[in-house]
DNA sequence: TAAATAAACTAACAAGTGTTAGTTTATTGT
DNA sequence: ACAATAAACTAACACTTGTTAGTTTATTTA
């Protein structure tokens, strides 16, 4: 159980920030505030604001890009790799859902790393197509618009973080397997 | 055909830049330069920039809440009045993207009206709610659970403004009918 | 033409912004 | 006990924020 350093404290406590009001309308002072200390103070374990949201945005995209990685090359069925990319969104948003929230909607107030991020996200959804384009071709998936299939489940993966945190009573195998079944039945043959 | 006023078109401006930085960071001199003006002279048509975030989210609200109840009390099945809700989203969305960009990320930055859009979004999801929950007490619709069918189908009208501009070539009837597909066919016995 | 109105302007305000510099205090390793 | 470090503090900076006051200019109405 690694200890948690006090950069990573407060870039978790400006994730919940950031998830209630976006990266622009939290200041330096109301995350020190919630920190408990003063607005300077912050500067002795990060670089800059900017700093903070990138160690959140950023990362989260990498993780992202190394499992889909992982699901595109493995060895199991088109529906299945989708099974997976459900899972795996589940998941990352359950255990950071504040995290989710800053990756959808405050990405574009990256400054220097907007452009890796933009190439990032535009891989995932490449590799996400693909994987749909290949189970169209092997008749495994109805031939419908690989485009808005996928706009419609990743959309709904990428909101989980919205819904989740309301619903820890029930467990995550329930909500995937749910999930799983709306999302896949509408395009599965 | 209706001329648009002026203060309509701060308006739509403003809802353009809000959709692409969100409320908080667009400033009002941000919006006075898109306009072509000095920000002082927006306030001649506005009274603040609280008032414009209003007239943008507000009117949507109500517009969503004003056609559910259409919906709600017609006399047609429930999948009928599911696809109705779809091709709402689906019109509003194309006629009034970055609206609905803002009705979407900067709700919670409205003041005065705060309390009473909750209350409008609170009442719409439970009128969608009920649809569902008749549609499985009559057989119409597989008995998942309400809540999570509602955020899948939710959460996908909810993002279209993402996706629908980049999309104008081909028809909205085929978005629809599309969506419509991919949505109600995991519900549908 | 005179009066009224719409809509722009300049100048300034008080408050809030992210950030830096320099200093003090508490904790840790030798 | 001493030195080094981590982590807080106060004070201030240059700039930006939404907004107001007062004025000028162009257009419309009587």
């Amino acid at each position: 159980m690694k200890q948690e350093t006090r950069k990573e404290e407060i870039v978790r406590v400006a994730a919940k920030l950031f998830k209630e009001k976006g990266y622009s309308a939290v200041t330096m002072r109301d995350l020190a505030k919630a920190m408990g200390i003063k607005a300077a103070s912050l500067y002795n374990h990060i670089k800059s604001k900017q700093d903070i949201l990138r160690a959140i945005v950023i990362s989260l995209a990498e993780e992202f890009t190394a499992e889909m990685k992982l699901i595109e090359s493995s060895n199991i069925s088109c529906i299945d790799k989708l099974n997976s990319i459900i899972e795996l969104h589940v998941r990352i948003s359950s255990q950071n859902s504040y995290g989710m929230a800053c990756l959808n909607n405050d990405w574009m107030h990256l400054e220097e790393q907007l452009e890796y991020y933009i190439k990032l996200r535009g891989n995932y959804e490449n590799d996400f197509r693909r994987i749909l384009k290949d189970g169209i071709a092997s008749g495994e998936i109805v031939n419908a618009k690989p485009d808005i299939m996928m706009f419609s489940i990743l959309t709904t993966l990428r909101s989980l973080y919205i819904w989740i945190p309301k619903k820890e009573d029930f467990n995550l195998k329930d909500l995937t397997n749910t999930l799983s079944q709306i999302l896949i039945k509408g395009i599965n043959k």
